[in-house]
DNA sequence: CCTAATGTCTCTAGCGGCTATAGCTTCAAG
DNA sequence: CTTGAAGCTATAGCCGCTAGAGACATTAGG
């Protein structure tokens, strides 16, 4: 049986963090010893992982609580598994080029930099006016 | 002047945004009319415009506040304003690495999924372990 | 066996950047 | 003058943690 800080030990995930993922119904409730303490089994280390790593591919809480509970039923067809990944994914596709529109218009921006005073700043002119975007960034 | 609905419309800020920022420094206390209604002059609405802009390119609430202090000194050196903006830049580009990273995995992933059942998902395997990635993306 | 250090417990509050709600007052058009 | 929209304050909630307080449990060393 493992303890809460072996469990962070062994999946990176902090002490409170995993007391927080116990809250939000991602851990189950483990057994405890004696003196009242989290004694958790290997399975339970596994699930952490779990969690951990689909955290650090940027699902959120919701859609792995779903992938859970989708994994608990091993007959299913994975359609709804993909559909969770897919989304994600089209998720990440539509930020990174909506950061990709920033970055270039933000990039302009600064080159526009003469060096001056904040008086006659183009960046500043240039953060404070849309129209003078060349894109469409909202 | 402006009540808050105008400024609201005008900017396409939220009414209750708009409290929100003057309440957090960005925006200073409006005259009120007689009965307690905020009342606001063009400067003002200028203002938030260029706050609303500034958000728009992904600046947070503190470096906009810093750069609203900038524009008040006009004859000091511009070099802080662009060097607010080339680290958000940074970010920006950093953020848009990351993200690339996790759509490479994901996509990866995704492919993988034999349509079979959840038993033996190969989306679902991937998604909990990180020794099956092909790139670091933490 | 005792002590000291470390770990763990619960509970509460805070972060950023809003958004929503409740219960009230004021304003402007007809 | 009435009415309905718009405004007011205050408070709480969203996500995904993180930090702190103050108390109890465990464990390693002497």
């Amino acid at each position: 049986m493992f303890s809460i800080g072996d469990l962070s030990a062994a999946t990176g995930v902090k002490v409170p963090t995993i007391r927080y993922y116990e809250q939000m119904g991602l851990m189950s409730a483990p057994s405890r010893s004696e003196g009242g303490q989290r004694r958790y089994t290997t399975a339970e280390r596994d699930r952490l992982g779990f969690i951990r790593h689909a955290r650090d591919l940027g699902l959120s809480l919701d859609a792995i609580r779903e992938l859970i509970a989708l994994s608990e039923e091993p007959e299913r067809s994975c359609a709804d598994v993909d559909a969770i990944a897919r989304r994600h994914l089209d998720q990440i596709r539509a930020r990174i080029a909506q950061l990709q529109r920033l970055e270039g218009e933000l990039g302009r921006i600064v080159q526009s930099c003469s060096r001056g005073t904040v008086g006659d700043c183009s960046v500043l002119q240039a953060l404070g006016d849309h129209a003078l975007c060349e894109t469409e960034h909202r």
